[in-house]
DNA sequence: TTGCGAATGATAATCGTTCTCATTTGCATT
DNA sequence: AATGCAAATGAGAACGATTATCATTCGCAA
């Protein structure tokens, strides 16, 4: 899906540790990953590579619109790569797993909201935060049935 | 609206500092300051404060209920006086503009979401980035004959 | 008024991220 | 394949926002 053509396309050189970060991102599908995490991983996998390096490729793959970044709370931004479908996401409280969906309903009526007030929308983030009541999650150690 | 008192049925001791950063806050209602914001104020009213005691005063609100924290793009968190009523944001992406909305459809439908993926509902941001499109926001700096 | 624990202010520390700069790399051109 | 050079890299310094430390001051109940 992702060749290396895709980074020329994209405008940017094709170098080696930029090949690296691209390839991660394709190999954890799915998943919202912090510069740091990423960096981590690329280690431990043997590679040798600098976090700055990390950071500058990924806002470079944001800028080309390979990568998104979001801001979830709790201060470090997550990246996933772009699979060309928006999507909003829902985080858990508790073992920060995240899931992601589609409203067009929402969509639709964040559209008509910005027009109400005058504004031309060019983007927005929605985020929601709920205990996600998995079972390998934290916030499940009190088996307690939560408040019905 | 709020009187010292609010402070202590937060479970707050009343302190100067403390008042300070309240009392400025009620008198900029609508507006979404930033920390440094708020203790630049103070001090430009003579007050003395420092920015510590702003950011602890401003958490301890937070976790008392009294303001809200927002994290919109760009890295500073703003602060609003919390009104009892739920809201979302739209903000201006040239000018930092900021305006409320609500709407009970969105606020549905995130329930229902949540509820299909399993999730126990706890919160959720959503923030539209548009152009506000105001005479005084520099993004319509075409209409303005070119810049000296 | 006094006493004590909580709150404050100055500043150091921390955290995530970006910048600096000497060195290396990609790649177009010989 | 060798060369040249701008762009990219890595290590670490720098940065901006926020939090922690700690000696001093304050709120408030007795």
């Amino acid at each position: 899906m992702h060749q290396p053509g895709h980074l020329k396309n994209a405008g940017l050189k094709s170098t080696l540790p930029r090949l690296k970060v691209l390839e991660l991102l394709e190999n954890v599908e799915g998943l919202h990953l912090t510069a740091e995490a990423i960096h981590r991983k690329l280690l431990d996998a043997g590679e040798e590579i600098g976090l700055a390096t990390v950071y500058r490729a990924l806002t470079q793959f944001e800028a080309a619109g390979l990568v998104t970044r979001h801001h979830f709370e709790g201060g470090q931004a997550v990246f996933e790569l772009e699979r060309g479908t928006h999507h909003d996401h829902i985080v858990c409280v508790h073992c920060g797993r995240v899931e992601e969906f589609i409203d067009n309903v929402i969509e639709k009526r964040q559209r008509s909201i910005a027009e109400q007030h005058g504004f031309t929308l060019r983007d927005h983030s929605m985020t929601l935060y709920g205990e996600c009541n998995g079972p390998d999650c934290p916030g499940q150690k009190k088996l307690k049935p939560a408040a019905k």
